[in-house]
DNA sequence: TATTGTTATACTCTATAACTATA
DNA sequence: TATAGTTATAGAGTATAACAATA
């Protein structure tokens, strides 16, 4: 147990971290706010889903999902069919048009953080990433770890 | 140089962890939003300073601080004092009432994070904070690094 | 003329609550 | 009656631009 001046200063850290957010968003496509790029993302990892388990990967609620949905559904970046086991719920897809626009803003994401992180080594980021996913999963974001494994078993190894 | 992949994994890592956040400033005293608690554990640490170097340490615009500050300094958690030798400049400093209140924000993260990471090493908590602080410096934000050494030199290692 | 800080405006993200449709 | 999703509203964060005061 560490004392409290260590978690002040990871709680300081983490609410400074908004910088790099901003930074990286700064690079998304025209028309494709933070919001869209993390339903496309997670449409395109995932593969189609309800609505519901989208406001659970998302981690807000699901009024929020339902505007997101709605941004990138007008654009045609995702197409919203009904489940025809339950006529309340909704099944959102991502279209060829979306697939394109996530390919694009996944490319220029990860090459804003090649080139700031050039000076890093392969293993550190790999660990910064395991990490910020257990942090995730210790937050009860149980969909945060990296493959379905054991959510408590990956210490700061680099993932496989 | 890692294939594009693992950097798309950690922007979206990166992109998801607003949820760990969001948990975290629902422990914040009322009247204390993220922003107000921002500007008072910068001062608390550093002591007063300038509106312009708050803004550089926040890594915001200046009219965001500005805003922020006008904030805390409504509930008498800051004073705002003309610098004598550039009267365009305010000198922003923290009250008594404004360490009560910075004290008790700190606490109540500090004891949120504490249990949410109660299965962690000393050891990962730390490297978590370092490789965070790392990742600011390489956006660019100079001011993260824990302490005032060589921003790059620190790895992976705890924090002395 | 340039700089420090404030204010007005606008946009994004978020949650709560009221509402519709279906189970 | 309970659940899935939508919409209205409100609050917080941010940036840009226009502005005031001072250098």
């Amino acid at each position: 147990m560490l004392v409290q001046r260590h978690y002040e200063e990871l709680a300081r850290q983490l609410s400074a971290i908004g910088a790099v957010k901003r930074d990286l968003a700064r690079t998304l496509p025209q028309d494709c706010p933070d919001g869209s790029a993390a339903v496309l993302t997670l449409l395109g990892r995932y593969g189609e889903m309800r609505m519901s388990r989208l406001a659970e990967l998302l981690a807000v609620d699901m009024s929020v999902t339902s505007r997101h949905v709605a941004h990138v559904a007008d654009r045609g970046w995702v197409d919203r069919s009904s489940d025809p086991t339950d006529k309340r719920s909704r099944i959102v897809r991502i279209t060829p048009e979306g697939e394109r626009q996530l390919k694009e803003l996944s490319e220029s994401s990860a090459q804003l953080l090649a080139h700031r992180l050039r000076g890093w080594s392969d293993n550190d980021v790999a660990q910064l990433t395991v990490l910020i996913s257990r942090l995730r999963s210790s937050f009860g974001d149980c969909r945060s770890v990296l493959r379905c494994s054991r959510p408590t078993e990956q210490t700061t190894r680099a993932p496989a």
